[in-house]
RNA sequence: GGCCCUUUCGACUAGCGGUUAGGUCACCACCCUUUCAAGGUGGCGACACGGGUUCGAAUCCCGUAAGGGUCACCA
């Protein structure tokens, strides 16, 4: 048997992590099984719709390397691909399973339901269609239809007995079918509702296996009710964890809690394999407990029994780790410099050779947890940074060293660390004082900031002409009073982090 | 509230009847060190609770509790 799997996400907002989550999974499952993964399009809500939503979602898989094998963009045997394409299906579907007596017409207003509800809320009792229209006279039901009355199509939920499915996951999940709601399945715009549409599509489109969030899971025994009014063969069930925030409860993902949006993640720098490692560590884990591992090994080795039940939490903090350590180990230090490049120059800074870029990537590269971090340390790309309170207050303490320097370096035959090093130690040590005494005015010379690489790759890597422009511009603003109201490009490059998503 | 799902360190997890309950992040300490990191070493820290079953339970069963999800003409 063939594999085919699908997701489904809605083109609402911001491409949404848990797409992302659940992708990966369905990806994973389908490329081991030798099947077939497609990328369906669910925008039967057309309040909330939104065609640049939907460019944003494929721009994200794209990013991330989890490429659909049929979807709107690449077409397939089995579009479209897109609910709001497909309504004639549903329709017809739809009222064939009237006839069959799945379904049945529901010519209720808006208001008459919005009154039953409050009426339901007031007397406590629970919410649920209260059945008026499933107990219309057959010949009355048919006339009103053909006399083309505005009218939904819902679920005629068995009264007694219980529908089941077994869940890949936990097994059989049981439900009694007098807890199952007659809700509408054709709206009465004639678009149909989640449940509808996604059963329809999943048979048409040859969906074997449905894997998808947990919250999903109350909503099965509609899609087995449904999927038997058909007639049809029932597919493989697997309601994958719900992602969670870091809060107290753990509460289900949300945007209100947690920047939930894939292009927010891109856009700090988050390279898209870091993302997908550590996706695949929630939930699941690597049969030798591995933690750091490529999507084409996680395809290797996946099996669903190896999925754990318990809610991950969405830390941030590991987020972050992982990405550091695919910056810093993982990719090599050329596809680094690439994927830095961008953010680079959105920042508005330039250079002038490969090179160099790439030697500052890879001092910096221990220091940085993501891509945009790089940008952070500007002072290696442009002349005119300014110097921070710490770094001032080191200039004035070391005008002294800095003019010996700045000989020492005019006199210096090569820049290299070890060359470099030695200077400076003879140095430090003729003025027989702390190697900070001394290091620490050169660094704020250099950068304009008290914390930074190692001295030595510093200057190796700026090179002789940088660091004589830089000194000389040091001293001469010594000899000026260091103003205070020079604009110091970094005052906080010492504080970790994007604190701003985690206040709201 | 009804129904459904879940439950190992603060977080992610390993474990699938016999382990000093292991690893990772975070945190703390130490080492390295001119700064900031990275790196190294060590530390803190968990089987929700109560009953069973068993010679023996984190592992199996039953309760309880807690948390989550869901109850729309949204998905």
């Amino acid at each position: 048997m063939s594999v085919v799997t699908r997701i489904a996400p809605s083109p609402t907002g911001d491409p949404h992590v848990g797409t992302a989550y659940i992708g990966l999974f369905n990806y994973v499952f389908t490329r081991k099984h030798g099947g077939k993964f497609i990328l369906r399009i669910e925008d039967t809500d057309r309040e909330r719709y939104s065609a640049e939503s939907e460019a944003r979602i494929f721009a994200a898989l794209t990013w991330l390397g989890l490429t659909p094998d049929e979807s709107p963009d690449q077409g397939g045997d089995n579009g479209p691909y897109r609910q709001s394409e497909r309504l004639d299906i549903y329709k017809q579907h739809a009222y064939e399973l009237v006839d069959k007596g799945t379904l049945y017409p529901c010519f209720c207003s808006e208001e008459r339901l919005a009154e039953m509800r409050a009426e339901q809320k007031r007397r406590k009792q629970p919410l649920g269609y209260d059945g008026r229209c499933r107990n219309l006279a057959p010949d009355e039901a048919k006339a009103r239809l053909d006399a083309g009355e505005p009218h939904a199509l819902r679920l005629k939920a068995p009264l007694t007995g219980e529908t089941n499915f077994k869940d890949e996951l936990r097994g059989l999940v049981r439900f009694a079918n007098a807890d199952i709601r007659d809700g509408v399945m054709l709206k009465s715009d004639g678009y149909p509702t989640y449940h509808l549409a996604n059963v329809i599509d999943d048979h048409l489109m040859g969906v074997t296996h449905v894997m998808r969030a947990e919250e999903w899971i109350t909503s099965t025994p509609i899609h087995i009710l449904l999927y038997e009014g058909f007639g049809w063969e029932i597919p493989h069930f697997a309601h994958l964890p719900l992602l969670r925030n870091p809060d107290e409860n753990k509460t289900k993902i949300s945007k209100r809690k947690l920047n939930t949006s894939l292009d927010a993640y891109r856009e700090q720098g988050i390279v898209a394999e870091a993302l997908l490692n550590f996706l695949g560590n929630m939930g699941w884990s690597m049969p030798d407990g591995r933690e750091f591992f490529g999507i084409e090994d996680m395809t290797e080795q996946f099996d669903l029994s190896r999925i754990s039940l318990g809610g991950p939490v969405f830390d941030l903090k590991k987020l972050r780790f992982f990405n550091a350590r695919y910056i810093r180990e993982l990719l090599s230090l050329e596809d680094v410099a690439e994927r830095a490049e961008p953010f680079l120059k959105s920042a508005g800074l330039t250079w002038d050779d490969e090179d160099y870029l790439l030697d500052v990537i890879d001092i910096l590269t221990p220091r940085v947890e993501t891509l945009a971090e790089f940008a952070e340390h500007d002072y290696f790309f442009r002349e005119d940074f300014g110097y921070d309170a710490k770094a001032r207050k080191n200039l004035a303490a070391g005008q002294k060293y800095l003019e010996d320097l700045e000989r020492e370096f005019a006199r210096l035959d090569s820049f290299d660390e070890d060359s470099v090093d030695d200077m400076l130690r003879d140095y430090v040590q003729s003025q027989s004082v702390g190697m900070g005494k001394v290091l620490q005015p050169l660094r704020a010379a250099l950068t304009g900031v008290s914390n930074s690489p190692g001295i030595n790759e510093l200057v190796s890597v700026l090179g002789r002409e940088r660091v004589l422009r830089r000194i000389g511009r040091a001293l001469t603003a010594i000899t000026a009073g260091l103003p205070d109201d020079k604009p110091s490009a970094e005052e906080n490059s010492a504080n970790k982090g994007d604190k701003s998503s985690e206040a709201a």
